[in-house]
DNA sequence: TAAGCTTTTGCAGGCGCTTTAAAAAAAACT
DNA sequence: AGTTTTTTTTAAAGCGCCTGCAAAAGCTTA
């Protein structure tokens, strides 16, 4: 392992001079950095990012926490993070949390242990903040996605206005002519699943007046989830003419078991989803558009910016920021028939 | 900031006894050791990995470097990967190279310099395992999905025998009558590449005699890519009757491009696709099934073995495993009409 | 009670790097 | 030439932690 010492006596530097070369300081003649620096190509010299963020106590490193990985969600957010900190010289370590709310807790502490410059995360619950703090997690935190409400002013966020666009789904639904429409949607109490079953419970009450709670059906944000939801619908013989689902995910489920039972979208029943992830084009379904790259990006430039001013001892106000969805109207609504 | 020296005053042991507490040494005393992580919590300290890592001249952090996290082959792959290993004690920095080779150079140099206990990582082209050697890196590598065959013994890999599953594919396809064959597949010269075209050819020979190089086409593994090629083909007139996708995402836009153009899949035309990623059920895409899952684990645990043993300072032998691809039968192929 | 063990704790050096203060070298003045 | 100023380099301390060695404390046994 070629260490800086190496280098200081191959090029016949001291240490220090070798260390102010790698890092632009100005204190360095400059033939005697660009020495210093074709040397180290051809020892193979690779600075020690653990010693560097040792002495500096900092890393360039951001921490992303995200439930699951394998739902295309979230690796457009995650990568749209890492276009958006790379040019700024930070490199992210990606947790992923299963669900789990304990394992978001570990991923936490394991990425304040490796002294992480910031956390960007989706929470999976009103907890999440409080979890982390009481495990002596002292980072910057942005969330992305969803956030933690009791914890507003604590850390920044960056969200679509989920009760707004659920609102909007539903509308869309009524507009086509649908009176019973159902919601399937996320089973957990957070911000995102509270204002999107608000808003679906608001533009029903608003045109339909009381709500059949049995319309209301919550369920994890997974495919099988969607398919055990609809297939259960399906037995119990009150079908709704319309449903909007929690997510596109949820919504691929529910339309596997309706087409597996035999009913045709949208001639049977209309469906919308959430997120417009890539494969929803594919399919034809009609969805609420998440501007997830955008999301991404303003996250990460309000963690970057966040960390700047933390090293300048000057706390950022917290920014709560609302982005707009947008309906992208497909092939999987109709009129009732 | 709160460090081990003020742990060591809380509980009025030296570090040398804290220290020893946090890492199950038989040196403390029960009493001791309880005492010592209570009052950790209690205070809300955090060992410091970077510290840790720096004298241990070792983490326990694995370095995970794909093409493309927004291709769902990819993150099924890198969870089943994070599950094999947090169980040992390890965590995951997961690089994106988006396809650009000196990226992933990059991507090896920053997990080295972090001092990642190993890399997994699917190759972009046959010169990745020479660029990062070269480049300075020195540290266990599997590789996952595709290889370096100019390198087969200097690291190991598991991946699908990707010529016999092309063959494979394109005698499914001739079973079902066709003649007229197309493949449209991936354009870097790699191992993965060459044997999927080599299968297709092989195939090809064996029962059609002299192949039409018309026939195959080389694109990106991307959606778009995948359409541009059909809609070229559409164009060109002269239609294949089926065709050979290099992954399910390229059969994706092929089969929009069809779908937009007013051709029914299969009555019109039969597709195969390769990975059987999520989506390819809700599709109905007819697909050759990577067992992705498996392939993470086994590398995993591959790459485990061989930090252990580089540890132990002796030399694992590399191995160079391939599995075989399934065929998953689904609505996309059908005879020729 | 003292000697001989065993168990537990402390001291101190060092991992690879950055950085302040001081020294050396080079350049710019009288 | 000598002196001052500026540029470049070095020496040394320390970031938070681990660990070999030495010291201290507890237990046994005679």
């Amino acid at each position: 392992m070629v260490t800086i010492k190496d280098l200081a006596k191959a090029t016949g530097y001291t240490i220090a001079t070798v260390s102010r070369a790698f890092n632009n300081s100005s204190l360095v003649a400059d033939a005697t950095r660009e020495k210093i620096l074709r040397t180290a190509e051809e020892i193979g010299y690779l600075p020690n990012a653990l010693a560097r963020g040792l002495v500096n106590k900092a890393t360039s490193t951001i921490g992303v926490i995200v439930p699951d990985i394998t739902n295309p969600y979230f690796p457009v957010i995650v990568k749209s993070i890492q276009d958006t900190i790379k040019p700024h010289g930070y490199n992210t370590i990606v947790c992923n949390t299963d669900w789990i709310e304990d394992t978001e807790t570990e991923s936490a502490k394991m990425l304040f242990a490796h002294r992480v410059a910031g956390i960007l995360m989706d929470p999976l619950s009103d907890r999440t903040y409080s979890n982390i703090y009481n495990a002596g997690v002292r980072v910057p935190i942005v969330f992305v996605g969803n956030k933690t409400d009791s914890n507003a002013d604590e850390a920044s966020s960056i969200l679509i206005d989920n009760f707004s666009a659920a609102y909007q789904a539903t509308e869309y639904l009524l507009s086509l002519g649908h009176e019973r429409i159902a919601f399937v949607g996320g089973d957990e109490d957070t911000h995102v699943n509270r204002n999107r079953i608000g808003g679906y419970i608001s533009s029903m009450q608003r045109h339909v007046g009381a709500l059949d709670p049995s319309l209301l059906m919550k369920c994890r944000y997974t495919q099988e989830a969607g398919y055990m939801v609809a297939s259960a619908l399906i037995r119990s013989g009150r079908l709704p003419t319309a449903i909007v689902a929690g997510n596109d995910i949820i919504a691929f489920g529910v339309m596997q078991s309706f087409h597996n039972h035999g009913y045709r979208i949208p001639r049977d029943i209309s469906i919308i989803g959430f997120d417009d992830i890539e494969f929803s084009s594919n399919i034809g379904l009609t969805t609420m558009q998440e501007p997830r790259s955008e999301m991404g990006r303003m996250a990460a430039n309000l963690l970057l910016e966040t960390i700047r001013n933390a090293e300048a001892h000057l706390k950022l106000e917290t920014k709560n920021i609302l982005l707009d969805a947008k309906l992208i109207k497909r092939d999987s609504c109709a009129s009732p028939s």
